[in-house]
DNA sequence: TTGAAAGCGCTAACAT
DNA sequence: ATGTTAGCGCTTTCAA
C-alpha cells in the first residue's frame, strides 16, 4: 500500500501495459475491461480491476482520445465571465457535464468577437461539443462552427443549430400584466444591444402583451446592457416621464433605479421598474428588483444535456428551439401607479446628464 | 479556395502527413516547422506554412500531447461558481492562460470537497498545471495534488505549495484606521467559516490593527460566508450593540446591513459596516458598501502566470506566498460614530431572530 | 473470450 | 537541414 502510494507520486503513472503485465493478460483485454465490459470474462475482469486499483491506474484520457476521437470534454463559450448573468449558467453546465463524466473547458470571449473565435478555434479540436452562451459571433460563424462540432446555442435562435431559449413572450406577458394590474397605462422599454437576439424578442413581446392589455408601449435605446447603460437611458427617460419601465436586463434596471433615485425620483412610488433575468444582485439592491426570472441554471443544464445527447448520436428533435418557462419574481421595485407627481425632476431635461453620471460611475453613485 | 473550405467542412481535418505530402517533405519537417522554427530552412518553412494554410491545417493538440506530455491546458478549480467572488478571478485566469496560448478547464466543486477531488482527479491527467482557488480540501490533499502536477493555490497559504494571497493585514489595517478616524472605539468582527485560512488571518490582523489604534476588538461567529450568514450574525450583534462591524466578506456585510435595516437600525448612521473583497454587488447595495478591495482579477492573473512559469521550468521563488496589495474602497456604509442611539432595537434580544429571518430569505427581505 | 498487431497524429532521437 | 523510425497510451480489427 504505502509502496504503491510512493510510486504513484514519484514515478510516472501506470499505463495499461503495467496493468496487463501485473494481471497476466494482454493490454487489449485490459482496455476491454474498462471500455467494453461484458466482452470479457467476469473473473478476468475482476482480477484486472483489482490489479488496476492496486496500481492506482487511471486511463489517460488524452491517449484514449486519439484512437477514438472522443475526448470527453466540452467547451462552454461565454461572452464575458465578469457578467453575473453567467454564474448560474456555468453552474448548470458544469453539473450536467459532471453527471455525464465530461470535463468542461471554459472560454471567455472578454466581450470580443475576435477573441471568441480565437479561443473557440483553439478549443475546438479538443472537445466533443460546444455550448455557445450568448455568443457575439454572427449567425454564419455559428453555423460554421456547428458544422465542425456538435453545437448548442443558448439564448438565441440560429437556423439549423439546436438552441435553448427562455420563453421571453411568456415572461414579458407576466411582467406587463403585473404592471397593468398595478394600474399602469403605459410602459417604456429600455432596450439593450441591437445585436442581441433576446432584445428583439423582448421588445416584440412587450408590444404584443401591451396591446393585449390595452397599454401603451414605448421603446428607448439601444443602450449597453450594463448598469451604466441603464443610467444613461434614464436621461432619455426623464425627458418624457413615464410611470413604468421594463429594462432589457437586470443590470440596466438597476442602473435606471439608481439614476432615477439620484434624480430624486422615487422608485417604486413614482416610477415602477422591472428587470429581466433575475441575477443574484437583483435581490440585493434597494428597492429589491421585481424581475422576470429566466431559468439560468436550467438553461446551462439542458444546453449541455442536449449537446451530449447529440454527441451521443441523437438527432436534434426539431428545428424549433427548446423553450424554458419564465416566471415573474415580484419584489419591491414595481408598485401601484401613483396619481400625483411629487418630484420636480420630471421633464427637466437639463439634469439628465448629471443623473446618468451620478449613477453610472463607481465614485459618484456611492453616496 | 472554395474547394478547400468545402473539404475542411465535410472531411476530417488534414493531418501533418497531408501537409507533408502536399509540400513534398517528411512529416518531421512539418512538425519542426511549427514546433521548433529556426531548425528548418527558411524557404522550406515558408512553403510548408503556405501549404498548411491552404489546407486549413491545425495541429491536433491531443495528438501533440501524447508524445510531449504537455497539453497546453490548465485547470482552474473553484469551490462555487455561483459565488460572485469568483467572476473576476476567472477572468484574470482566463486572460493569463490566453496570452500564453493555454486553454482553461474549469472545475466547480459545488461546495463539496468530494466533488472537488473527483473533478480534480478527472482533470488532472489532461492538464499541465492546476490553480486551486479557495479550495475546500485539507492541506494534505493539496500537497498531494501538488506532487502530481504543478499547482498554485489562491487565497491560502499551504506549506511547500506556491500560493498567491491578498495582503490581509494591510487591508485590515486600512479598514481599522478608517473606522478609527471616524471616531469609532470598538469594532466587532463577524467571522466566516472556521476552516477558512483567510478568516483566521483577517481576525488576527484586525486584533493587531485595533491594538495599534487603541480600539477594542471583538469577534462573533463563525457564520456561513453568505448573505444569510451575515443576517444570522446580526441577531448576535444586536445583543451587545456596537458602532462598527467588519465582516469576513462582502456577502456577509450585505447580510448584516440588511438585517440591521430590517431591525430599524440605520446604516451607517447608527452602525458602520465594512466588508471585504469588493465584489461586483458591493457597489450596488444601499448604502453602497465600504470594503477592503482584494485584487481579484490580479489574483487570477498572477496565479496562472506563476503556474505557467513553474510549468515552464521555473523554480518557485520562495516558500513565502506572493502577496498582492489590498486597498480600501470608501463608499457609504461606514460613517462617523454617532453619539446617541436612536433605535429602540438595540439590546432587544427578542427581536433578533426575526431580524435574521427578515434579511435572510428572499421573500421577506424584499420589501 | 482472449491475444497479436496495426494504427490514431504527432514528436524526438538518430541517421544521413 | 532533412529524412527515417520508433514510440506516446490507448483502441480496435482480425485471428486464434
Amino acid at each position: 500500500m504505502a509502496l504503491e502510494e510512493l510510486m504513484a507520486l514519484e514515478e510516472k503513472p501506470p499505463t495499461i501495459y503495467d496493468v496487463a503485465r501485473a494481471a497476466g493478460v494482454a493490454s487489449s483485454t485490459v482496455s476491454r475491461t474498462f471500455a467494453r465490459p461484458g466482452r470479457v470474462n467476469f473473473e478476468t475482469a475482476e482480477r484486472i480491476r483489482k490489479v488496476a486499483t492496486e496500481l492506482g491506474y487511471r486511463a489517460n484520457p488524452l491517449a484514449r482520445a486519439l484512437p477514438t476521437g472522443r475526448t470527453s470534454m466540452i467547451a462552454l463559450v461565454i461572452s464575458d465571465v465578469t457578467n453575473p448573468f453567467y454564474n448560474e449558467i456555468i453552474r448548470g453546465a458544469q453539473v450536467a457535464a459532471g453527471e455525464a463524466g465530461y470535463t468542461m473547458l471554459l472560454a471567455d470571449a472578454q466581450e470580443s468577437g475576435a477573441l471568441e473565435r480565437e479561443s473557440l478555434e483553439r478549443a475546438m479540436a479538443s472537445v466533443d461539443g460546444i455550448v455557445l452562451a450568448t455568443s457575439r459571433m454572427p449567425d454564419s460563424a455559428i453555423r460554421m462552427t456547428a458544422k465542425q462540432r456538435p453545437t448548442v446555442v443558448l439564448n438565441r435562435a440560429v437556423t439549423d443549430v439546436p438552441s435553448v431559449v427562455t420563453d421571453n413572450p411568456q415572461g414579458m406577458r407576466r411582467a406587463v400584466e403585473h404592471l397593468a394590474g398595478l394600474g399602469h397605462e403605459q410602459i417604456t422599454y429600455v432596450a439593450g444591444p441591437e445585436a442581441s437576439w433576446a432584445d428583439g424578442v423582448r421588445w416584440a413581446s412587450l408590444r404584443d402583451a401591451a396591446a393585449h392589455s390595452e397599454l401603451q408601449a414605448r421603446r428607448i435605446g439601444p443602450y449597453p446592457p450594463t448598469v451604466a447603460g441603464g443610467a444613461e437611458a434614464t436621461a432619455e427617460l426623464a425627458r418624457q416621464p413615464v410611470t413604468a419601465v421594463i429594462a432589457y436586463n437586470d443590470l440596466m434596471a438597476i442602473g435606471v433605479i439608481r439614476a432615477l433615485t439620484a434624480l430624486g425620483v422615487r422608485v417604486p412610488r413614482e416610477v415602477s421598474v422591472v428587470g429581466f433575468d433575475n441575477i443574484f444582485a437583483a435581490e440585493l439592491v434597494t428597492p429589491a428588483l421585481t424581475t422576470v426570472a429566466t431559468p439560468l441554471r436550467a438553461m446551462g443544464l439542458t444546453g449541455v444535456r442536449n449537446l451530449l445527447a447529440i454527441v451521443g448520436g441523437a438527432r436534434p428533435r426539431s428545428p424549433e428551439p427548446v423553450t424554458l418557462p419564465a416566471g415573474l419574481v415580484v419584489r419591491g421595485s414595481a408598485a401601484h401607479r401613483s396619481r400625483k407627481r411629487t418630484s420636480p425632476a420630471w421633464g427637466t431635461t437639463s439634469v439628465s446628464g448629471s443623473a446618468a453620471k451620478a449613477a453610472g460611475s463607481t465614485e459618484a453613485g456611492s453616496r
